[in-house]
DNA sequence: TTGTGTGCAAAATCTTTGCACTTCG
DNA sequence: CGAAGTGCAAAGATTTTGCACACAA
């Protein structure tokens, strides 16, 4: 996973403003086991900085993601959440119990691709994908609590 | 797919009513290409049934998903359009160009979710999986004009 | 006939935009 | 200093809710 340095680096290699505001959400998005909306992320920035407005956390949520610093979570629910996300082709597993997203990598997807493109005639570029379970800690506790 | 008679039929085995403004929404749902938002698919709808109003599209894509007739796509630009799903497991491909949806099935995934399993002491129990690419159609047609 | 389902209007949310002020580089 | 970035307020969308009426069964 990126850390903080990580981020700042390829923030400004851009040429990019490493502002308050920013680093506030990186924090946010690190700290968090879960994926945060706009909404959660502004509120989790503001303990680094008081002065972040959500739409703040709206543009660089957007931001990261574009970069690749960060991902959207497609939850049965909406697809208003993001989390971080590592350098390379990573997907995201999600505990459907306490929300915790972990990555992981080596998704094998091109024997089925292929044959879906034979099939279907489709030029298949990409793909999302996600799964879905119980973490371990949720496992080791009856049904329900919260981490 | 399933047909609209299957669909009536599913309704009314669930005790659910066979309404016209369902019946409105179905035929959208059966008639489009590609995935509909609810604003969309009350536009659509309205074909058939004139006074549908938006929340009824609203409230019936809800009803269709949670009986397996419709699902949510998850498109990079948010997961509020809703498209016919077959009985069983499948998943959608999508056109990026002109937004056509194709259902596949046969998703092989059990060898990479135990492997993830093992990785991260998850239970997994469900995935989303989604392909994007460019439909036969798309490819013939020299860069971006639409169907 | 009866109660599920509907449409409408209004409320509640969520997201984007415009603009003057900050602040990073 | 200058321009990118920010916060605020307001506008725009989207989604949900309350309720009287309609209409499948």
């Amino acid at each position: 996973m990126s850390s903080e340095q990580d981020i700042v680096e390829r923030l400004a290699g851009c040429g990019l403003r490493v502002t308050r505001a920013r680093r506030a959400v990186v924090r946010a998005l690190l700290e968090s086991e879960g994926a945060l909306t706009p909404a959660q992320a502004c509120e989790c920035a503001r303990r680094h900085w008081p002065r972040i407005g959500l739409v703040t956390a709206y543009r660089t949520l957007e931001l990261l993601a574009q970069l690749g610093l960060a991902r959207r979570v497609h939850a049965a629910d909406g697809c208003h959440g993001y989390t971080r996300a590592s350098a390379g082709h990573h997907h995201n597993l999600i505990c459907q119990r306490c929300g915790r997203v972990v990555e992981f990598e080596g998704c094998d997807l091109s024997a089925l691709e292929q044959r879906v493109a034979s099939e279907t005639g489709f030029a298949i570029h990409t793909h999302i994908l996600e799964l879905t379970g119980v973490c371990p800690l949720c496992q080791n506790t009856d049904a329900g609590r919260r981490s």
